[in-house]
DNA sequence: TCGGAACCGGAGTTCAGGTTCCGAATAAGG
DNA sequence: CCTTATTCGGAACCTGAACTCCGGTTCCGA
């Protein structure tokens, strides 16, 4: 899909670079309800050169969202070399959300329920679940989780704050209280 | 929008309750994703009957989920009439979210972005909100939940459980994880 | 039983947005 | 420079789904 760097004509390379730059803030910005005419016009260029370069919208969409993924994993592994293993987790859960505030084709990919699942994809070609696996195991190790808690918590959390980004920050407040729990001191 | 009662020829009546009733069905199975001659085969009806007695798709869809917030306030009604503040903040929270899981439509408007909020149109019609005010406000009274959380936090809380709803029943995974907390032991 | 107002049905229209097509334009080797 | 394979652009096309229209049918009061 992100397909073959070498042997593309100057004026190829750069229209797909301004193509997936456009698009990507696009996405970002409105998710998959852009079209394609849309992201052509703010590329500077035809749809015909959308095409040209992704099969379809939904192809153009995946490689933008691959790209997303990596990004999400680099932060992830950057977060794990934190030696807390607190700060790790906690870094990579704002980590992981703030960059979804400010994209919503990601958001998209994460809660969307289409066949297939994007984040399925994903997981594929990246080793981002592999990564919070290791730094839950930490945080659950260091008992700062609690015992049974899974990698895969982690995304049901993270899908639950992405469900309240709705331009006010009430997903920050989600997040607090999940972190600190909702339950008074009477018990 | 649920329209005039009276003054309905016998057959208009019963093709309205047909409409409504196969819409209710399609639209708690796959949300707004439906399409209207689908609705009208379901209903044993013409399309042009769909349009006679709703204006449009959105309308159609308005009826549905009115019905459904409808729902939800006698549900929260008695929630609220159990003796035990946390019993009726439980029931309360379970009771939404097991309604909602059945319900693709009740999500679609909750967790859904466009404006005007399919919620806010609820809220002026039905008192829900204020029940829920009262319900979560005797479970902070009774020192069960947190005191600051509010009934804007029950939303959020809500939210994000729907936002886990996809197929398996994750969503009871993370209320929990809600409810009980995620923090171990060690502080 | 009859007249006509109200209603029905579903083929056809409209519209939006993704996708294709092909003559014009351009890069790059000789 | 010239040649030609490659790429560009964007009008035209296609598809799917919401919605309209109107001849035929049904209800219901007199």
């Amino acid at each position: 899909m992100t397909a073959p760097e070498r042997s593309l004509r100057a004026d190829a390379r750069r229209n797909r670079e301004a193509v997936l730059d456009a698009a990507a803030r696009l996405f970002a910005q409105r998710g998959d309800a852009v079209q394609m005419d849309e992201i052509a016009e703010r590329a500077g260029v035809g749809v015909g050169t959308l095409y040209r370069h992704f099969a379809d919208k939904r192809a153009l969409l995946a490689a933008i969202i691959g790209r997303r993924f990596e990004a999400m994993t680099a932060l992830a592994r950057t977060a794990d070399e934190a030696r807390d293993p607190w700060v790790a987790f906690e870094t990579l859960l704002y980590g992981y959300l703030e960059s979804a505030e400010g994209d919503a084709a990601f958001r998209f990919a994460v809660l969307g329920a289409e066949e297939p699942r994007w984040q399925d994809i994903a997981a594929e070609k990246t080793d981002l679940s592999a990564i919070i696996e290791r730094i839950v195991g930490r945080a659950v190790e260091a008992g700062r989780l609690r015992a049974d808690f899974r990698a895969g918590d982690f995304v049901l959390i993270a899908r639950g704050a992405m469900a309240n980004m709705t331009g006010a920050d009430d997903w920050r407040r989600h997040v607090t209280l999940v972190l600190q729990g909702i339950r008074g001191p009477e018990r």
